[in-house]
DNA sequence: ACATTTAACTTGTATATACAAGTTATTGAA
DNA sequence: TTCAATAACTTGTATATACAAGTTAAATGT
């Protein structure tokens, strides 16, 4: 569970050093990190690198800064924190999250029209296509559909996906990085398919997301398509 | 129209500088941006500080940096940027933008339940409320509830809005910036209220947003809820 | 002509230092 | 006691420098 530090920057590990004792409620909203230049002799760095590690906790929601005054923990996200990338806030809810696949990856070509516009590279090389649907508590809250393309993907469509991230596996065995991407967010109803995967009522209203990811391949990147019922749970972002 | 940059520290004056290259079309999508050390050269800046310009145009979604290649110019959003803050993405698409005042502000108690748990300062002063529409290419896309503390605000409900930004207002009458904020994203159907002021029929599937912003003022925040008819125009954001 | 090595770029990380500006606690005068 | 000035913090901005690591183009060898 624990992410290895070795071979990371200074900055990075003062991060997840700084990011797990707050997700671990060492420090709680409203508490005052260290001053700067007290965790600059704490951990032996200097203060640009210190404040690099803060700014990234700073991006991701984790704690605000006051000039003068110091660096606030701030609320930790408390729905589910899909809108931004996996391993930051997403990770909080993790324990009540489970997924499963629903259409194990297949070699297919791109929809068309497809929800962002493909390069003439991924077009021609087609796409490896598969649908998951993800339980919180139990019910079933988001039906996703992926699209890979098939560059430079060996054996992707015989891998083991149950109960493993998708991030996870294009990480450990692709060296494919997410960095970021774009979502298109939209309200719609639930057709008969969306229905019957999310247990919902045809016409129900649902959270339609269509994601594009951003990878460390140059144009490279990951689409997905995200139907969620919103009725019990929102989906929380901080921006 | 123009941002006066006087004033500004150096990194900032940067920022501007290259982001309106962006948005005007100097740079489009693909092209790589002078290199850190050409920047420091122009603006006779060290690298740390064209870095922190670059490193916000990052944040921002405007430019994605490789290790080893250089600041690449990302795709300009194309939907509203209602996901980012005001002053970013957002103003891309204002000149479609046109917005009515619902309900002038006026001073009212909370509602209870409220949308996000208020702090006991917040309860005793009570809030200013006003509703808004916006429209988007003259369609009503956004109805708008928001609620600010009634705390050192003087004047407040007397001011003119036609045409001026909420944002515009706090931070030219009342030095309050928005600094960042969270938010929970559900879909609903439109009531009859909803369903008016929108132009569609009751039951229809709406996105609701309930943002709660912060502001430069500790224990200050702003609050939203967003109502946006997502039929033809999908909202857009950068994660 | 082709493949390999090298050099010349690029961004990433890190240190050391200095002063500006906002906040809080202390000190001192009335 | 009360208020104002001061000092001692805090984060913000900026410079100067160095080397690591990824990428690309040029030079070199076969």
């Amino acid at each position: 569970m624990n992410m290895p530090t070795q071979g990371l920057p200074h900055y990075r590990k003062l991060y997840e050093i700084l990011r797990k004792q707050i997700t671990d409620g060492v420090f709680v909203e409203g508490d005052i990190l260290p001053s700067e230049n007290e965790l600059c002799t704490i951990h032996k760095l200097t203060r640009p690198t210190v404040r690099h590690a803060l700014d990234t906790l700073v991006n991701e929601g984790f704690i605000r800064k006051h000039h003068g005054k110091g660096s606030i923990v701030h609320k930790l996200p408390k729905g589910i924190g899909i809108l931004s990338i996996a391993g930051t806030t997403s990770a909080l809810g993790k324990l009540n999250l489970r997924s499963e696949i629903l259409v194990k990856p297949i070699v297919k070509p791109w929809n068309d029209p497809f929800m962002f516009k493909l390069s003439e590279t991924e077009i021609n090389s087609g796409c490896i296509y598969m649908e998951r649907i993800r339980y919180y508590n139990d019910k079933p809250i988001f039906y996703d559909i992926n699209f890979i393309p098939n560059i430079n993907m060996p054996r992707f469509t015989s891998r083991i996906f149950e109960n493993r991230s998708l991030f996870d596996i294009l990480r450990k065995n692709y060296q494919i990085e997410i960095k970021g991407g774009e979502q298109k967010i939209r309200a719609i109803e639930a057709n008969i398919t969306i229905a019957q995967h999310l247990s919902v009522k045809v016409g129900h209203p649902i959270l339609h997301l269509e994601r594009k990811f951003d990878t460390n391949r140059p144009g490279f990147f990951i689409y997905s398509s995200i139907y969620c019922n919103t009725k019990e749970q929102a989906v929380f972002g901080i921006f």
